[in-house]
DNA sequence: TACACTGGCAACCACGTGTTACAAGCCCCC
DNA sequence: GGGGGCTTGTAACACGTGGTTGCCAGTGTA
């Protein structure tokens, strides 16, 4: 098995065609043609095809991909098949949102732990989880080998949070603020950038 | 003055740039380099530079560019410099978090009526927003002449919520939840992916 | 004055993507 | 059983975009 990095732009559409197929599957379909995740995901068909065909033959013709089974194949590629545990910190409305919503479950992300620094929020419990103290982040993320930290504070705590999150050895932060974040080079933050979507959105409607 | 629409690529990579001078205003910055946006964006800081020069000399060479005056060009090209009304929809946990951050605000934003179904949320406040019922976003939206609706709602309610924002005329729908939906052809829908980006970032993070 | 830094260009190249076209396989309906 | 409509898989081609390199022109600082 040759290990040829995929290209930034293959990777980066085989997860968003996770999300469609696993959202697809919550609703009961069995089965999808590459013109339907075309439409869900703004990708065009015949690149779908082809991103999917330099891996095996997938699809059926005349039918569409079993989802099931495509789900497991992408996977595969992008070797995030297993369960991976992340950490959340923050448990304001953000946080617990986050913390309740089904959506990193779905997608194989473990939310070991839940962590503020606020005293009067620790060791309350937000879906089925406790808020802990950040102090205790460090052993967490020792113990359950995490890798991301899903950050869900206000602006102004970012920095800090990020450095709390570095400090214990995390090395994807997704960060939900609007803060810019300095971190290390070995070390990539992700924004959440809905405002910027919109903005982009916006221009192409007005024309 | 030409018309000439933007490519996509152009498009959004303006609208990211603005968000970091937006942040970065905020922290009190008054100018920054092209290289600087670029660690913030991941974008090559000669990208930047060909993409901002095509619309005239911004910077100042040694200097750098002067953040406001930046944002202010930047928001001429993709003509979305004025105010926008904007409604929002669910007023749980998720849509009280949108409601009461400034992000969308920074942009330009103005989120002119928040929704929601439950009787139990109409009448009560998120922020400075009281929570009003759906039966009401046909008014609002052909009142304050809405073209954004930002969904926060569970995922199992997210097709009625979109159909009532369709049908009170809104073009460009932003789905915070997971749900795959459907709208007529002149309705935009763009996801929030965090869950996208991670995966992602964890591909390349294992090499 | 000398130097380091930064923007503004230009030229070239590699890569990715859109497009078109077509064969092969599958399903359903007649 | 046969025919027609779908859908995948695949190839070939053109185009656009972005990465890269190199250089010059201003700016601020030592």
């Amino acid at each position: 098995m040759e290990s040829d990095r995929l290209t930034v732009g293959v990777a980066a559409r085989l997860s968003r065609y996770l999300q469609v197929l696993t959202q697809a599957k919550k609703m009961g379909r069995d089965s999808i043609s590459s013109q339907e995740i075309g439409e869900y995901t703004n990708v065009n068909a015949t690149q779908i095809r082809r991103d999917l065909s330099g891996f095996g033959k997938f699809g059926k013709r005349g039918v569409g991909y079993n989802i099931d089974f495509l789900i497991t194949e992408i996977r595969k590629i992008l070797r995030t098949s297993g369960q991976h545990n992340i950490v959340l910190i923050g448990a304001g409305r953000l946080g617990s949102a986050i913390a309740s919503s089904s959506t990193f479950a779905d997608h194989g992300f473990n939310i070991a732990g839940v962590f503020d620094s606020d005293p009067a929020k620790v060791g309350s419990e937000i879906g089925d989880k406790h808020v802990q103290d950040v102090a205790d982040l460090v052993a967490a993320v020792r113990e359950r080998n995490v890798i991301v930290g899903v950050l869900a504070v206000p602006e102004g705590a970012a920095q800090e949070a990020a450095d709390a999150l570095v400090g214990a050895g995390v090395k994807i932060i997704f960060n939900y603020s609007d803060a810019l974040i300095d971190t290390p080079a070995d070390v990539t933050v992700h924004r959440s950038s809905p405002v910027v979507e919109i903005l982009h959105a916006l221009y192409f409607h007005l024309t």
